[in-house]
DNA sequence: GGTATGACTGTAT
DNA sequence: GATACAGCCATAC
């Protein structure tokens, strides 16, 4: 219906960013998702990199814990872009998230998928 | 308005 | 099994 493309106008300032920040935000203390679940629950499969990009400039709101966000393969690929180095799997393994060599052990044990979580 | 880029993902070779 | 390429969506120049 025609109705869904003129409330997508309507939202069209970035509803995708903030639906991206309002999903992360609500990634539970000790949990981590990926930027493909967070796009799909979005409605874009693959929008995964939208996501990224967007969180990639989420460092300007505060609230959004993008650390809780990795890659499907559980890497730490934002580490870099934190103050320091270590800061993303620091805090990880501050909330309980064992993270090794900048990678996340057992990812499948703290895996957050919103589309479950939320639905 | 077209081109380039990006914290990804999946398929093909 | 690992590497390479393409797809996909939105923003910036």
């Amino acid at each position: 219906m025609s109705a869904r493309k003129q409330e997508r106008q309507t939202k069209s300032e970035s509803d995708f960013f903030h639906n991206v920040y309002e999903v992360v935000r609500l990634i539970p203390v000790g949990r981590v998702t990926s930027y493909g679940a967070i796009a799909s629950y979005l409605g874009s499969k693959r929008g995964a990199r939208m996501v990224g990009w967007a969180l990639g400039n989420s460092y300007l709101h505060e609230g959004v814990p993008a650390h809780r966000v990795v890659n499907k393969a559980g890497v730490l690929t934002a580490k870099l872009l934190f103050e320091t180095p270590t800061t993303m799997e620091d805090r990880l393994a501050d909330e309980g998230v064992e993270v090794s060599n900048d990678q996340i052990q057992n990812l499948d044990k703290y895996f957050w998928d919103p589309d479950k979580e939320l639905s």
